[in-house]
DNA sequence: TCATAATCCCCTATTTTGGGTGAACTAAAC
DNA sequence: GTTTAGTTCACCCAAAATAGGGGATTATGA
């Protein structure tokens, strides 16, 4: 049994040298193509792929939300985002979405290939680049404003806990932690839990 | 310029023929291996490693907090994990402490120096499994008790928002909110904030 | 020694939260 | 075509949490 692709694609010369060199793997095959999201999800059900090749800049519904709808509809789906575009929010939107890997466009077409044969053995194909932004998704930020005291209280009140909670885990008064609050909200110029939390998301502070 | 390597290994053979190997590849350069991390530390800034390859296994002192401290020393150095272990947890405390590669020690040796060239240039070398694991992360369950609303909900409530804040940004009533948050405590089998972030984060539901 | 960090205390006022109970309207599913 | 699930809103209560203001004591390290 070949593995079977579809494409979405709006740029039909990529489309057409994509669907080329995959009709031309062994144990490949392109079973449909389209140049829209739109008519992409009507047949998806009917396609059956195993794995999509999906860009992200597309007339009309963009690829995020093409992700999203084909997990829905068929969530076995397996999806390579392949695009230009390596800005960090629409990586992670991607991601997030339901792509499975995440490939941009100056890549070797070699490496095309190996990407769909590396997701379907249960790997997450992703260029350099994205790797990197993903793995440093974890890490944080070095130069906090922070204390490390300041630091651990915020990550607990981002865990939705309470003053008193806080306080009882760090073994200290409640007062303490309302004195860190208050240094953290004035060092990140911010007068509430949301507004802290967003910022320090942001900043990766936390 | 070569680049400079040290390990961090407590099973002296593999440490040998890591050595041996690396030490054989043009423009490498092993300049210490040790069993233990104090040791390592210790000679960290006269070493002056450009990559590390890091066991996680190991007496006292864990490779995470050995990641922790070395980033801290000498937050420059880039350090690759080398293990067998491929636990969730250790994965992510290992990326969130500092690592900036991920291999489990069941792959080729030409994987290896591949690795370490990739993270020099840029990327975060991870063996297929864990790249899926660190993907995976990002992906909500698609098995989730919460209807998309309640989600909508708990997710904003997760961000420290206040029931009334998130009325005004869902256009509904406070009231609202405070039924949905009732039902989200009722799946949920949780009695507060805290313990529902708790619960929907472990099972990614937000 | 001076600055920073971490600890604790008091006061006030408002907001938030959790729990209980009930009900109207919609849309999909059976 | 009735039932179910989801979303919406209402009103009750009491405890808890929050934000802002003021001030204080230690300890550490530059």
């Amino acid at each position: 049994m070949p593995i079977r692709l579809s494409l979405v694609e709006d740029d039909h010369l990529i489309r057409e040298a994509f669907t080329d060199l995959l009709n031309n793997t062994e144990d490949f095959l392109v079973v449909s193509s389209y140049s829209n999201c739109e008519e992409y999800l009507r047949n998806l059900t009917t396609d059956r792929p195993d794995v999509v090749l999906m860009d992200l800049e597309l007339p009309r519904m963009g690829g995020v939300e093409g992700i999203e709808r084909t997990k829905k509809l068929r969530p076995q789906t397996q999806l390579i985002v392949v695009t230009v575009y390596e800005n960090d929010e629409l990586v992670f939107k991607a991601l997030c979405a339901g792509a499975g890997g995440y490939l941009t466009k100056n890549m070797p077409p070699s490496r095309l290939i190996e990407a769909i044969r590396e997701i379907r053995q249960g790997g997450a194909p992703m260029s350099t680049n994205i790797a990197r932004m993903v793995v440093a998704s974890f890490q944080k930020n070095h130069h906090s404003p922070l204390t490390a005291r300041e630091t651990e209280v915020l990550e607990r009140i981002a865990q939705g806990k309470s003053y008193t909670t806080i306080a009882d885990e760090l073994f200290v008064d409640k007062e303490t932690i309302r004195t860190h609050i208050k240094n953290i909200y004035w060092k990140l110029e911010v007068h509430s839990k949301a507004e802290a939390i967003e910022k320090a998301r942001k900043e990766r502070l936390i």
